[in-house]
RNA sequence: AGAGGAGUGGCAGAGUGGUCGAAUGCACCGGUCUUGAAAACCGGCGUACCGAGAGGUACCGGGGGUUCGAAUCCCUCCUCCUCUGCCA
C-alpha cells in the first residue's frame, strides 16, 4: 500500500508511475486521497479535543466523588452528554473517512521502477538477454501432452474424474520428476544459504490483505466459506507473512526463505491455446524464495535472486531468456519484476518459469513489517521474492526439449534425485 | 467437538470501576564508582496518530456494548492451557 505522505512529497513521481500502469486519472485520484487524508487529521484532532474535554470532566467527577461531594459530581455529570453525542459524530466520520481512505489506497498498485518502460500489453516487456540453444528436434517431435500420455506421466483424465479440470495425476515416472524437480531446487536453495519452509497452504484473511493478493485477486483464489481461508495462489502468502506485524534490528538481516508448496489459481478468465497440458494448472507445486532487505539494499537482493534464478535454469541445460516487464504486465504489488521464460521446443513457445520482483515498500506497509536503523529510527522493510522454479513447465521443457525418437533424456543433475536418466518408450 | 481456565510492556508478573500507559522484578541503554570488569547506586527505557513545540489522543488478544469514567463489567470472535471425546 502506497503511503500517503510519499504520495505529498513525491506527487509527480507517483502521478508518473501510475500512469505508467495505463491508470486513468491519476491526478484527481492522487488529489482525492490527500484531501480525505487531510480531512482525516481534521476530524481526528477535533475528536481528541472532544475526548480530551471528556476526560477532563470524568476525572473531576471522579474526585468529587471521592471527595463526597455527591451533588456537584452530578452537577458536572449533566454537563457530559453533549460532548459525548459531538464524540459519537466525530468518531463515526473519522470511520467512514479511514474507510474511504483504506478503499482508495486499496486500489492503487504499487509506482514502478524508473527502468520500467510504461507498454500497453505483455508485447512490450523488455527482452534483455536470451542463452542457451534451441533445441534441434528430430521431425516427428510432440508437444508435451502428447509425451505424457505416450510415456504414462500425467494423467489429465484421471485428474477430470477425481477434482475436475486442471488437477492432473502425476504417475510412475512423472510422479517421481516432480518430487525429484522439487528436491532438487530445495538443496539449490538450501546451498544458498535459504532457510527451508515448509508453510501452511492455508491462509486467513488478514495475510492475504497484507501481501495483496486481496481486495486486488479475490476472484482468483479459492475461498472456503465456512471457515474463511484461502488456498494459497503461492508461497509468497504464508512465507512473507512470517514477518507481518515485525520491527526487525538491522542485523538481522539478511532474511532468505526458500519454501515449497502446491499453489491453488482459479485462473477466472484464462483461455486460448496456451493453457493446454501443463501449461496452465489450478494446481501445481512452486519452490519459492523470500528475502526480507533493508530498503538500501534492496536492488542488490533483487540482482542476487536474478542470478541465482539464472543459475537453476542454466544447470537444467534449458534455453531460456530474461524480461524485464512494463508497467502494464506489472503485478499489482511490484515495483520491478523480471520473467525468466524457457523456451519449450514441442510447442515452440517460451514458457514463464520464473517471475523475480521487488515489491520495495509496498507490502512492508500492509505487513507492517519494519525495522530499526542503527540511529533508531523505523523504516519500512522491502520484500522481494522469485519462483525457483514453477515445476509443471519446466517439467514440460525438460520433456519437449530431450525427447528423441528413442525416449526422453534426463538433464544430468537430476539423475541423483530421479533414479533413472532416460525415460524410453 | 464438549466442559472449565487464561490472554497485561522485550520477558516475568501485579492491578477486578476513578488522577492507570499501567506497580514490581529481570533484560536493555546512559552515568557514578573501579586500573579494568562485576557488584552497588543514580537516571532512562512501549507503539501509533496530530502538533513547530508545549502537549493532546488512542492502544492491557481482536471487534462491539454498558458507564460521566473500563485493563477491570457484559456480548462476540481469535489464540493458548487442562480434562473428556474423536482422529492422521
Amino acid at each position: 500500500m502506497l503511503l500517503v505522505r510519499d504520495i505529498e512529497e513525491n506527487f509527480e513521481k507517483f502521478v508518473e508511475g501510475l500512469k505508467k500502469r495505463g491508470f486513468l486519472e491519476v491526478e484527481k485520484r492522487l488529489m482525492e486521497i490527500i484531501e480525505l487524508d487531510n480531512e482525516r487529521k481534521e476530524v481526528q484532532k477535533a475528536l481528541d479535543e472532544t475526548f480530551n474535554y471528556s476526560n477532563q470532566l470524568s476525572k473531576k467527577i471522579g474526585v468529587l466523588i471521592k471527595a463526597g461531594d455527591r451533588e456537584e459530581a452530578e452537577k458536572i455529570k449533566s454537563e457530559t452528554s453533549a460532548a459525548k453525542d459531538l464524540g459519537k459524530d466525530l468518531s463515526n466520520k473519522l470511520q467512514g473517512i479511514e474507510r474511504a481512505l483504506r478503499d482508495r489506497l486499496y486500489e492503487l498498485p504499487n509506482i514502478p521502477n524508473v527502468k520500467v518502460v510504461a507498454g500497453r500489453s505483455e508485447e512490450d516487456n523488455e527482452l534483455l538477454f536470451q542463452k542457451g540453444e534451441l533445441p534441434q528436434l528430430e521431425l516427428d517431435n510432440k508437444p508435451h501432452w502428447e509425451l505424457i500420455k505416450d510415456y504414462g506421466l500425467v494423467d489429465f483424465k484421471l485428474g477430470n474424474k477425481i477434482t475436475g479440470a486442471g488437477f492432473p495425476f502425476y504417475k510412475a515416472r512423472g510422479a517421481r520428476l516432480i518430487r525429484g524437480l522439487i528436491n532438487y531446487f530445495l538443496d539449490k536453495g538450501i546451498a544458498a544459504d535459504y532457510q527451508e519452509v515448509q508453510p501452511p497452504i492455508l491462509v486467513n484473511e488478514s495475510s492475504g490483505l497484507a501481501t495483496g493478493q486481496l481486495p486486488d485477486k479475490e476472484g482468483q483464489m479459492y475461498h472456503l466459506s465456512d471457515t474463511n481461508l484461502y488456498l494459497i495462489p503461492t508461497a509468497e502468502v504464508p512465507l512473507t507473512n512470517i514477518y507481518r506485524d515485525t520491527l526487525l534490528a538491522e542485523n538481522d538481516f539478511p532474511i532468505k526463505m526458500i519454501g515449497y508448496t502446491p499453489c491453488f489459481r482459479r485462473e477466472a478468465g484464462s483461455w486460448g491455446a496456451d493453457v493446454r497440458g501443463l501449461n496452465r494448472l489450478h494446481q501445481f507445486d512452486k519452490v519459492e524464495v523470500v528475502q526480507i532487505s533493508t530498503s538500501e539494499n534492496s536492488y542488490d537482493v533483487l540482482e542476487e535472486m536474478k542470478r541465482y534464478v539464472e543459475g537453476i535454469i542454466d544447470s537444467l541445460e534449458l534455453p531460456y531468456r530474461m524480461l524485464r516487464l512494463c508497467g502494464k504486465d506489472l503485478g499489482f504489488t511490484a515495483a520491478i519484476t523480471y520473467d525468466f521464460e524457457v523456451y519449450s521446443g514441442g510447442q515452440k513457445k517460451w514458457l514463464e518459469v520464473s517471475s523475480v520482483s521487488n515489491f520495495e515498500n509496498y507490502q512492508a506497509n500492509r505487513l507492517k513489517l519494519r525495522y530499526k536503523t542503527q540511529k533508531g529510527d523505523r523504516k519500512l522493510a522491502h520484500t522481494l521474492n522469485g519462483s525457483a522454479l514453477a515445476v509443471p513447465r519446466i517439467l514440460a521443457a525438460i520433456l519437449e526439449n530431450n525427447q528423441t525418437s528413442k525416449g526422453i533424456k534426463m538433464p544430468s543433475v537430476l539423475h541423483p534425485y530421479l533414479g533413472f536418466d532416460f525415460i524410453e518408450k
